[in-house]
RNA sequence: GGCGUGGUAGCUCAGCCGGUAAGAGCGUCGGAUUCAUAACCCGGAGGUCGAGGGUUCAAGUCCCUCCCACGCUACCA
């Protein structure tokens, strides 16, 4: 192990609030790992910050007509602050937007521009020339060429879901003027990564104890070979691009992001006062740099951003990424549009953190996509928080506290269960290490658990009860030993549950957590004393998750019903445009799932005066046998387009209900007949 | 369609390189108990380990095919 360990937590995204998902994927685990390896006695910090760059944040300010500044403040400061209501304890909570990130990815970026690494190219684009600026996909809107839904964007229609390109969007407009954008050449730096094919391929390679889905999506994205990546795009908001030819450009927000790592650790050493302290964790072979995040970043951390950093020379490289899967909620996916999410800052308005960072602790999505539900939560927390828990530290305490006047009772002539019992705490402790350092921090939870239920069982079976009257100093030894276990889960329970712990300790007349190497079974002093004890977690009635379910799906419905608008109607046309249209009857003679398609139907239709074939997207709600003989509706005088190297003479038209099913137009008229 | 990951008791999941592992927790049923937040403790039931083939003395554990879920990717005239 290396002599110090540098922590980072995906950066999110500043524009919008924290919900479950972002914790089960990146800021749970994290902390876990570090307040463990903090108890360790490591040297170790945990790093994060906001990401305040790219066009998403720019579209959020236009929609609420405010500037880009105003939408990352909010969002910097508020999840800033729930990160702390619900005890993720960064060393250091940075902002892509400060001063010194703005250096940092610009040394960078020069750096590597030196080297002669990026490769330049000139690409065309769609360019406002009202507002003087290049559009980003986003901001070009226009009819989707698929579906015809008029609001589409540039870079994806989210009627259809179809992925466009700006120059797909039939009559584009600029989302700032509404002019019609021209197309302008521009040019950007691309950073060629199939230069560095072999040395990543080799330094994955070496990666004995990556997670497997890290490894198989890292393999996945080298085994179909990398191409170039661009670094720059033409955009007023962001890192503005060191070099005199590039006016009006930013970094890529991919490229600076990661790098927000670095300049959060600088900014956090100035802030120590030692201003070169970063460069411990960030340049010194004996730190492991370990980067937690969602499965959706595993590109970035594993590719592009190590990329950047071999290129670079200086940099280590990350040593782990554990990367989790996706939590869904209720047994659907997370969305937050749908508002389908349940938000960190209004789950701390009526629950304690400490749940929340146990509950999901235990369901964190490790290995594959897990599931978060109010009635799972609740039963965390009542039947295993509450019950076997909170239950024997309270047995535990007010046994002693009523029948030993609360001091602890010396531990006499100890039995072999008793000898054995405490033997337990340090065999769960190594066990719960391994976990740890292996990043199975569900597997940790449950060992530190298991403690617990090793101290209900030793209670029961010791009877304390009986042995009060009829043998004393059994009982002493005892309850002895459940203080002694009840001392060291106050520390091995650090991580997870940090409040309670604290109060826990309290109670024992402990005050600071012990360091983990030093947690033992002989934490408490005979005669000691403890205060009386009070209920550490109390259960959580039905009626109150009830009602969280009920909040949210109140306001999924509400949303959807909000949300379901009837396209609006295309302008209006005359009678000539719509005669250029030649509707023709045909019926289906033949279909055929086209071999490498998802979507597409390859189909013969016959139009009474010639047989056609056409392409159409409805593979994933017909299968062929089901269409052959229907007698539909087919615009026949469409251009032919060439698709996955068929060509397309024509196109099938369909209804669309509004949870996207596809319905044939049908018509009883022979092959060939104008339909107008 | 290609690639990746997963599909193990009602639920959530462990099971690494094939050989006493078919397991844990929750739930359920039964028993015991009263120090404790109707908690704790003990025991039983429950799975042809997604389906079908194959390799092997031996397969959740290796190979092939297929099905399902999720992600990445191409494609909706």
């Amino acid at each position: 192990m290396s002599k110090r360990i540098l922590v980072t937590s995906a950066l999110p995204y500043a524009n919008g609030p924290i919900h479950l998902g972002h914790l089960a994927g990146a800021y749970l685990p994290a902390d876990l790992y570090t307040r463990f390896q903090r108890l360790k006695g490591k040297d170790i910090i945990h790093i994060c910050g906001s990401d305040e760059h790219g066009v998403p944040i720019t579209i959020a300010a236009e929609k609420e007509g405010v500037t880009p500044w105003e939408i990352i403040e909010r969002y910097h400061t508020g999840n800033k602050k729930v990160f702390e209501r619900f005890g993720i304890d960064f060393d250091f909570y940075g902002r892509t937007s400060s001063e010194t990130h703005k250096k940092t990815s610009q040394e960078i970026f020069l750096k590597l521009h030196e080297q002669g690494v990026f490769t330049k190219k000139v690409q065309e684009q769609l360019y406002d020339e009202q507002a003087a600026m290049f559009l980003p996909d986003r901001y070009v809107k226009g009819t989707c060429p698929a579906c015809g839904h008029p609001e589409a964007f540039g870079d994806q229609c989210e009627k259809c879901g179809s992925s466009l390109s700006p120059t797909d969007l039939i009559d584009p407009v600029s989302a700032i003027t509404g002019n019609k954008p021209i197309i302008k050449e521009t040019e950007h730096w691309f950073i060629p990564l199939g230069d560095f094919q072999s040395r990543l391929t080799e330094w994955i390679e070496g990666k004995k104890d990556w997670k497997t889905n890290v490894i198989g999506q890292c393999k996945s994205w080298l085994d179909a070979g990398l191409g170039d990546r661009a670094v720059t795009r033409d955009l007023n908001w962001g890192v503005p691009v060191p070099l005199s030819e590039g006016e009006g450009k930013v970094l890529y927000v991919w490229f600076d992001a990661p790098i927000g790592y670095i300049s959060a650790t600088k900014e956090w050493a100035q802030e120590k006062g030692e201003p070169e302290l970063w460069k411990k964790y960030w340049q010194d072979k004996e730190t492991s740099l370990i980067h937690f995040i969602g499965k959706d970043n595993i590109v970035f951390h594993c590719i592009m951003f190590p990329a950047t950093l071999m290129q670079h020379g200086d940099y280590i490289l990350p040593e782990n990424v554990p990367a989790n899967e996706f939590l869904n909620l209720e047994g659907r996916k997370l969305s937050t549009s749908k508002g389908w999410a349940v938000w960190l800052d209004e789950y701390l308005d009526e629950f304690e953190p400490d749940l929340l960072r146990y509950a999901l602790g235990t369901i964190l999505p490790e290995s594959k996509d897990s599931d978060f539900s109010w009635k799972d939560f609740q039963a965390r927390v009542n039947s295993e928080l509450a019950d076997i828990l909170g239950n024997f530290i309270f047995r535990t305490i007010s046994f002693t506290d009523r029948f030993f006047d609360g001091t602890i009772p010396e531990l006499n002539n100890p039995s072999e269960l008793d000898l054995n019992t405490l033997n337990e705490i340090e065999a769960q402790k190594k066990k719960i290490e391994q976990s740890y350092q292996s990043f199975r921090f569900r597997e940790a939870i449950a060992e530190t658990m298991h403690l617990a239920r090793i101290g209900n069982r030793y209670f029961t079976e010791t009877e304390p009860w009986k042995t009060r009257k009829e043998n004393p100093q059994l009982c002493g030894n005892t309850l002895h030993v459940c203080l002694q276990i009840s001392a060291a889960l106050s520390s091995l329970f650090e991580p997870i549950l940090p409040n309670k712990m604290a109060q826990l300790r309290k109670q024992l007349g402990l005050n600071q957590p012990v360091q983990w190497d030093l947690i033992t079974s002989n934490l408490l002093k005979s005669g000691g004393n403890i205060l009386q004890g009070e209920i550490l977690f109390e259960k959580i009635e039905d009626e109150v998750v009830d009602n969280q379910i009920n909040k949210l799906k109140e306001r999924s419905d509400e949303l959807d019903t909000a949300t379901k608008v009837y396209q609006p109607l295309k302008k209006e046309i005359n009678f000539d445009d719509f005669a250029a249209l030649d509707i023709r009857a045909g019926k289906i003679l033949a279909a055929e799932k086209l071999k490498k398609s998802k979507k597409l139907l390859k189909i013969t239709v016959d139009l009474g005066f010639e047989t056609r074939t056409i392409l159409s997207g409805i593979a994933e709600f017909f299968s062929p046998d089901d269409i052959i003989g229907k007698s539909v509706c087919v615009v026949a005088n469409l251009a032919p387009k060439k698709m996955m190297g068929i060509e397309s003479n024509g196109m099938i038209l369909m209804g669309e209900d509004s949870s996207g099913k596809l319905h044939f137009l049908t018509t009883t008229a022979e092959p060939g007949s104008p339909i107008n």
